[in-house]
DNA sequence: TTGAAAGCGTTACCAA
DNA sequence: TTGGTAACGCTTTCAA
């Protein structure tokens, strides 16, 4: 007796040009009518650490089995009043310099039963933008892996929603931040260059305001201004490999010839400018001019770059930046917390390295 | 007078250990009270084509400010029966091959006011996962950019989900998609390798089941067969930098000797060939031997690769693909549809090439 | 363990 | 144009 595929048909029966009538689907109420239980029973069921008795359980799932019944994850968001739902704020930054995250972060995720709202933020606009949304939707944290600013920040914190930075940090305010530690990560490079009996130095640098460039020219700076060198000669660049190339031909107009080794504030940068260095000045790697990055990209280890650089451990931050988002939305409460990943050191094959000092 | 303040300030004031409690936030009936307006009203105001007076409208967009109001998205979803949510499906592949597709689409959807769930499939389990995900959360539509067995295919079809493969087809059940040509681009490739004089090729193919890579193969071999060529050697891969780099090896061993040409079945194969090629078998590309691949993406343009290659137009097949969601979830009854779009032909560095016949 | 009923915050409909 | 009221589909008391 096909009584699940008549009420399925009544439920879409009405055939209406109304694209939205189209849709509805079965609800609680029409599985506890088939099973000829109470609508409660049914909640109960489909309820993690529910009370039902063996027998309601069986013909619960039989009835919603035939009616293709799945609780609708809106309504009860409306009840229980979070949404499982966590916001990632991504650019085209992100996904480019570390294409990898998304997915780590999406599936630990996962794992915790939230889901990933992908919300997208180049510019300012689209901050105010991706904050709005994140309200609307109720989420019950936010993951920001994109430049933010404080205004921005200010919203949020009215509103408390829990949220993690991600390899970014805000100065002036205080935020909980998962990072690689870029000072240390450069002091290595830095060490290891100086050990190596490199003298002078050229730097492409990133964005002016943005925390992770900041960071990581200050590692540069100090472990070079302590070892007593003055031959720094620095240019910006916007993260892109033809950034690279175009910072290479700078440092060069600037000191007027190439400096002893580039350290570029990430990888895309440096492979642009061994490229730059190799073809269009004919200088060789390492041998004529060292050149190192940072992040670990996938290009980074091709043979033709193998690129010495820093690798940050991005699986490993995705996990620590989502635990610690979970604590903070079950626990709003809890102290904001800054952790902080070493990366790992890849010696690579640009850059004529001496030991590490560590 | 601040009578907002004591209303945000009650909402929140039981300051219970609960964290539900803390987070609940001004409803629009707060909003309607402060405003001395009724409850609709405020609905109205916040509604695109709605019929308030300015009178009202100001009145309330003030009450709301003062409260930090946003309309509850999850309750919207509720009544009107559309959560404006979009499943975007990926796997750790997609973000490695295509790292912009997401962010283009995220912004496709974004302009049309839908947001993007994202979801990761790797696995077949994960991909019931996801489909279960889509169910609980009414998505709208979905994009699915991952592989999905026609098993999966079947309960969405069953559910009546409006979905669209993105560079992925099904070849035994009707789905919509977004493609680009992948035959027409590998005839190109293989024809311009051709009437260059390569008379024998190797192939990098990818997974037995993949349907981009099956149609890659089909236009290389059809174009290679109709050309009369015999000496073909294929091998397999995983698309990935060192599968590239063993898929040499192995077309190397089977041949004995290095083909004229090898065409990869996507760039980072083509690249870890390059090198491959390069540093272990001491052979010049192209003078020696000729590589191409078939994506375009970010390091096939370093210098250090120029690669031949077809570079897909990722930001128009997502444009495309969104507004053919758009157009599904508006219209699910309208006829499915392809659409293929032509790659572009990068002439690049790493092949000898002749004309390409069109 | 089960069932009944009261919300959750919106939208949609119908009078006024 | 405005306000009242009934859903939307679930979770959550509270009795039975």
């Amino acid at each position: 007796m096909p009584i699940g595929t008549e009420i399925m048909k009544s439920g879409r029966g009405s055939s209406g040009t109304k694209a939205d009538q189209e849709r509805k689907r079965n609800t609680s109420y029409d599985v506890a009518k088939l099973a000829g239980v109470s609508q409660s029973t049914v909640t109960r069921v489909f309820k993690d650490g529910a009370s039902a008795s063996p027998k309601m359980r069986k013909l619960v799932i039989a009835a919603a089995n035939e009616l293709g019944y799945r609780p609708n994850a809106i309504a009860r968001g409306l009840t229980t009043n979070h949404s499982n739902l966590v916001a990632i704020v991504i650019s085209e930054q992100t996904t480019l310099n570390y294409p990898e995250a998304l997915v780590h972060l999406t599936e630990q995720l996962s794992e915790r039963k939230l889901r990933a709202l992908l919300l997208t933020s180049d510019s300012d606009t689209h901050a105010d933008k991706a904050m709005e949304l994140m309200l609307e939707y109720r989420v019950d944290g936010a993951i920001i892996a994109t430049p933010f600013s404080d205004d921005h920040l200010r919203t949020i914190k009215v509103t408390d929603i829990p949220i993690i930075y991600f390899n970014r940090a805000s100065h002036i305010r205080p935020v909980s931040s998962v990072q690689c530690d870029q000072e240390e990560g450069e002091r290595l490079l830095a060490s290891a260059l100086l050990s190596a009996g490199h003298s002078s130095f050229g730097i492409i640098e990133g964005l002016l305001y943005s925390t992770v460039s900041i960071e990581r020219k200050t590692g540069i700076l100090r472990t070079l201004e302590n070892a007593g060198i003055g031959d720094i000669t620095s240019v910006a660049g916007d993260y892109s490999y033809e950034a690279g190339r175009r910072g290479f031909v700078e440092l060069v107009q600037k000191r007027g010839a190439p400096p002893d080794a580039v350290i570029a504030i990430n990888d895309m940068m440096a492979i642009g400018c061994i490229d730059e260095a190799r073809y269009n000045y004919g200088l060789k790697v390492p041998e004529d001019i060292s050149i190192v990055g940072f992040d670990g990209v996938g290009p980074a280890r091709h043979q033709a770059y193998s690129l010495t650089t820093i690798q940050q451990p991005v699986k490993r931050m995705a996990e620590a930046a989502i635990s610690m988002l979970v604590e903070r939305i079950e626990n709003p409460d809890a102290p904001l917390e800054k952790r902080k990943f070493s990366g790992e050191f890849i010696p690579g094959g640009s850059a004529r390295l001496g030991d590490v000092e560590i």
